[in-house]
DNA sequence: TATATTTGTATCGCGAACGATATAAATAAT
DNA sequence: ATTATTTATATCGTTCGCGATACAAATATA
């Protein structure tokens, strides 16, 4: 075989293990607040804008609804934010955070930080990373627009 | 605040999304012979090489046995595989294609391709390709030798 | 040889992801 | 105003991913 199937030559396998590994990284910070990863970046969304529909949620994370609700429904269960029909759209519920939610916040202040600084090796530097963001972004950006095409 | 929890700064964020989106643009492709991601990733690996135990498939893939063996289980169900006690250590189940897991590479001979190209854009070229490579693989290597160590 | 430890795999439970589908509210078309 | 379509969210079923735990086979130790 010509090797286009051979796992070293797969970028996908090594974003796969790549948000795996720093995922892992990122769990003890987290479990210690009772929280998962998907949790923390609602969290991160909801601190940068409060009071958001679960949509808005779900495309920020470029999640589908599917996915958000049952994860938002478990954050209300655990008291970090609520979920109330909107009065203008009855469609929609706005996602708030409670205190508890907006605490987190300080909790957590140090955990962008420590993982960030358990990433850093010869390649990936403050240099680099700019450069990486551009081409992870990329990526994004293309296979987004061509799954809105389709 | 300042900027820490912002989601654009996030590099997990990045790789998590980009992760998931390219395993999106793979479904189709797979979905049409009954297949998964994390179950094409286990052919590559025993197209590499066939007849390994469940632990050196999960080494490969940087995953835990009880990811792997639920997975093996359902491939063995689809018959593209078999399970079959170790001989010389029959602690081992010995991993190995069956004709039908053979047989699929010869109909995936088109997926790398396909989602090569659907991925190809302004700053992932033939070119950048390599020092993205490289930079995916510090992360690994330095998060799953941080992991051990721990 | 008997006992302890390590190793390889599997089971269990929970939280995502996501395709497919359902439902109600809002909007557009007739 | 009725009917049709779109939109926002939710439900269901399946597959991962993984921490915790169990268990038997292999190896090391006493």
């Amino acid at each position: 075989m010509d090797g286009r199937f051979k796992l070293d030559n797969q970028l996908c396998f090594r974003l796969y293990t790549a948000s795996r590994l720093i995922t892992q990284a990122y769990h003890p910070l987290l479990s210690e607040h009772g929280l998962t990863y998907p949790q923390y970046l609602v969290l991160m969304v909801l601190w940068e804008k409060d009071a958001q529909p679960v949509n808005d949620i779900a495309k920020r994370l470029m999640l589908e609804t599917n996915t958000v609700t049952p994860l938002l429904k478990r954050m209300e269960a655990e008291g970090i934010l609520t979920r109330v029909k909107g009065e203008k759209d009855a469609r929609q519920m706005i996602v708030r955070l409670t205190r508890k939610g907006h605490g987190l916040q300080t909790k957590l202040m140090n955990v962008p930080e420590a993982v960030g600084s358990a990433v850093l090796c010869e390649s990936i530097t403050p240099e680099t990373v700019p450069g990486l963001f551009g081409m992870l972004d990329d990526i994004i950006n293309q296979l987004n627009d061509k799954h809105k095409t389709n």
